[in-house]
Order: structure tokens, then sequence, then C-alpha cells
DNA sequence: CACAGGATCGTT
DNA sequence: ACGATCCTGTGT
């Protein structure tokens, strides 16, 4: 019984960007047997951000993003990262969350079978382990997450508070896109990323 | 059609 | 600190 909880509306994701990234900590995102809660996210702004992929515009890859809020974007990175994106806003925003990391909640074997190694908390830290674990890939780019089947959005135990600071890997981003506290993690979880701790 | 680079990860 | 590895956007 993977499934627990109730699927969030589709109005859950119609608000500013970085007010859903902190809203989306402790809930849980499932697919198949898998079922993750959410510790770590970064949110990104439409053509204004200087960090976001919307920054050039409407193209091929990004064109979820300008969708109305509630669907995934999903991207592949460096020749074998997957990265799993939550779209926000209305139509046109072009605003989106990235799944940084999250903490398993069931299907631990289907995770280590996926991963080729334990899921230790370190090893969920990062957005290509996680799409990797929820076997998440290009096919899934535009799935609307508050319909029943497939990758849904699901309520979840809440932080007991909430770590922010700068994005991480955005260096080619202006000074003061490089400086937005965007990003949030779950206080008292050991399911965040290491390297560069908030807090 | 060719090319440079990337919201990363795991190892050295 | 670096290499893996390929999709994507841009330019010719």
């Amino acid at each position: 019984m993977p499934r627990a909880g109730t699927l969030i509306p589709a109005s859950f994701y119609l608000r500013p960007v970085a007010e859903v990234a902190r809203d989306l900590l402790g809930r849980h995102l499932a697919l198949g047997p898998v079922v993750l809660r959410i510790t770590e996210v970064e949110a990104y702004g439409g053509p204004a951000d200087t960090a976001s992929h919307a920054r050039a515009g409407r193209t091929p890859r990004n064109a979820p993003m300008w969708e109305p809020g509630g669907r995934a974007y999903v991207y592949f990175c460096y020749g074998m990262h997957h990265m799993l994106n939550l779209v926000t806003g209305p139509a046109g925003r072009a605003e989106a969350v990235l799944i940084r990391a999250c903490e398993p909640v069931a299907g631990l074997e289907a995770i280590e079978a996926r991963r080729g190694m334990p899921a230790r908390p370190a090893q969920l830290a990062g957005p290509g382990k996680v799409a990797q674990a929820l076997g998440v890939d290009l096919a899934y780019t535009g799935h609307l997450l508050y319909e029943p089947g497939g990758l849904e959005l699901r309520t979840g135990a809440p932080p007991e508070g909430i770590l922010c600071g700068p994005r991480v890997g955005i260096d080619f981003a202006a000074p003061e896109d490089r400086a937005r506290p965007w990003r949030f993690a779950a206080a008292g979880t050991a399911w965040v990323s290491q390297r560069k701790p908030l807090g």
C-alpha cells in the first residue's frame, strides 16, 4: 500500500513559486511502488530569473514551464541525470520548483535496485538521485501531478522547520539571482544535501 | 549540420 | 579537481 494521504489539487500550484516551493517540503511524490517525502527544493522564476531555463524564452525543452502549474518539467543534464521540476503559477509565468532531495517513505527495494546501492541518507540528496529513485525520465515531462495514476503529488508530514539559502550550480547567473535565497530544506532530517548544508 | 555547454555525481 | 556522456540551443 504505497499510497497514503490525499492527492493535491491543481490550485496548490497556482501561487508565487517561492511560496509553493516552501509548501512542497514534507509532501509526497509517488510513482509505482516508490513514495518519497520532499526534503529539499529550489525555486526558479520566469524569463527575468537568469538562473532559470525560462531565461531564453520558450523552447521545445522548457515548453511545459509555460503551461499552467501542476505539471512536471523534466530535463536531461550532463548526459546522465534527469531533473524533476514541478511547474507553478498560471500559464505564461514559466516558474518551476526543482526537487533536490527526498526521504524514502515506501518502495525501498525498488529504489535500491535502481540506484544499485543502499538508500542511505546522503544517497537521496541531489536532484539526479531523486529522479533516478522515482523512475522519472524525459517521458514524464508535461505530466499532470494532480490526476490519479502515474506520478502524483500527495499530502505528507510537514517539516519541523524550514531552512533557506542560495541556489546551487548556477554560477552562470547574474549576481542578484545568485544571491536570491530560493533554496529551501526541511529542518530536522538527515535526508538533505550534506556538502553545502543550510542553516 | 556542427558545436559548445549544462539547475550533476562519484571517484581521484 | 575531474571525467562521464548526450540532449539542447544556437549559429552557419
